[in-house]
DNA sequence: TAGATTGTTAATCGATTAACAATC
DNA sequence: TAGATTGTTAATCGATTAACAATC
């Protein structure tokens, strides 16, 4: 459809547009212009520009982005338009944080199921979705028409079970394990390894620390 | 101490690097070349030895890198070997997700406190830290010497408590909540924002399968 | 029409890859 | 010494920013 191949880059800056329009289009915003939403978001105007146009001109010279529309528009590229039937593996409080985020049912991805290998869990009710054994795993996806799989387990069964899956048809894996699964091309994975996050933290707040200690040693040697 | 400025992308790799040269500790690898390494990690060999090099030379020319010295320095560099007095605010399922991951305190990310508005919550015991009121933050803050807080609770409330951890000497947040923080330039924050993790997947997804249907029809023009 | 602001091309900047001399 | 592999410079590629003509 659109031009293709669209940078990583540009895509993921995308959802953050989303946001900020829809906070935009909550406080009553009509209309607003590259330069205007840039000072929000703390980007170029260019930039913005330059992104949106990857997607087509919706933009109208002399009067800016119509914020209703521009929204909108976001929303069908990032595929929040259409419906997501996703699933959870690992019900644990990861997994039942994900269930519990109400937002995401908004936004089109329906929680279908929750799986387990945990006796202790299998039988419990999250926000009126029973958790399962994984044995009925398979089963599950060909019955409810399950795309996507939030996986969030610990890394030792995360393979195992990404090939179960990728097997049972999902095209979509929300990857919470600490490994990088492999999988056919025509899967998507998409990270989300909070230790690494974490851990550029602390590496941000280390050099910020030796940053200072240095600018002190500068003043002592002055003084 | 080191020659300044590492850009954005070299860090964002660093913990990866981590985490694969820990898994070949564990599997009693001694030492790795930047080709082998490059071809386990999916990138090239070429980006490994620039990107270390950024912090000095942990190789040698015909023989590599030692895993175990390259897995400390790394480790040096993330500021793993140092300790961190770590906060959780919000004690719902995501914060005590992050509570219950044991492996963070192998890494000196100790966990000294949970917080909730919640009167349900407060009083409980996670893993053997009670979840205080956020009334005791500023007082729990300065007695434990605490300079990290994640931040786990809904946007409405996110701003505010930012401010408050940052005017309590807070130097480093671990945002989880679906806003962006405006904090002094010597904090650092490191969101993990999952809604729009979720979708960048879906529009990954969604872009596959356009892919698909246009090779198909492309097909059936052929036919 | 004049003013504003986009869409888009051109210039700059930074990051990745390739190549190879240095050296273990 | 010969072979291997790093550290580092140079070449390429891609992403960001600047500029401005098109146009509402």
């Amino acid at each position: 459809m659109e031009g293709r191949e669209i940078s990583k880059a540009v895509i993921g800056r995308l959802p953050r547009y989303y946001r900020y329009l829809g906070e935009l289009l909550e406080l009553g915003v009509e209309r607003i212009s590259s330069n205007e939403l840039s000072m929000r978001m703390k980007v170029t105007a260019s930039q913005i520009r330059q992104d949106l146009n990857n997607f087509g001109g919706f933009g109208q010279q002399g009067y800016g982005y119509n914020v209703k529309y521009l929204y909108t528009e976001i929303g069908k590229i990032l595929g929040v338009d259409r419906q997501h039937n996703l699933i959870i593996i690992g019900a644990g409080n990861l997994g039942q944080a994900i269930a519990n985020y109400a937002n995401f049912e908004k936004r089109g991805f329906m929680i279908k199921g929750m799986f387990d290998i945990n006796p202790r869990l299998i039988g419990l009710v999250v926000r009126g979705i029973e958790i399962c054994g994984v044995d009925d795993l398979e089963q599950f996806i060909a019955d409810n028409d399950v795309q996507m799989a939030a996986l969030t387990i610990p890394k030792t069964k995360a393979s195992e079970i990404a090939d179960r899956l990728v097997h049972a048809g999902i095209k979509a894996i929300w990857n919470f394990a600490h490994v990088d699964l492999n999988v056919p091309e025509d899967v998507v994975v998409e990270n989300v390894h909070l230790s690494e996050s974490l851990m550029r933290l602390s590496y941000r707040v280390c050099s910020m620390q030796d940053q200072k200690k240095e600018q002190e040693d500068e003043g002592e040697e002055l003084s």
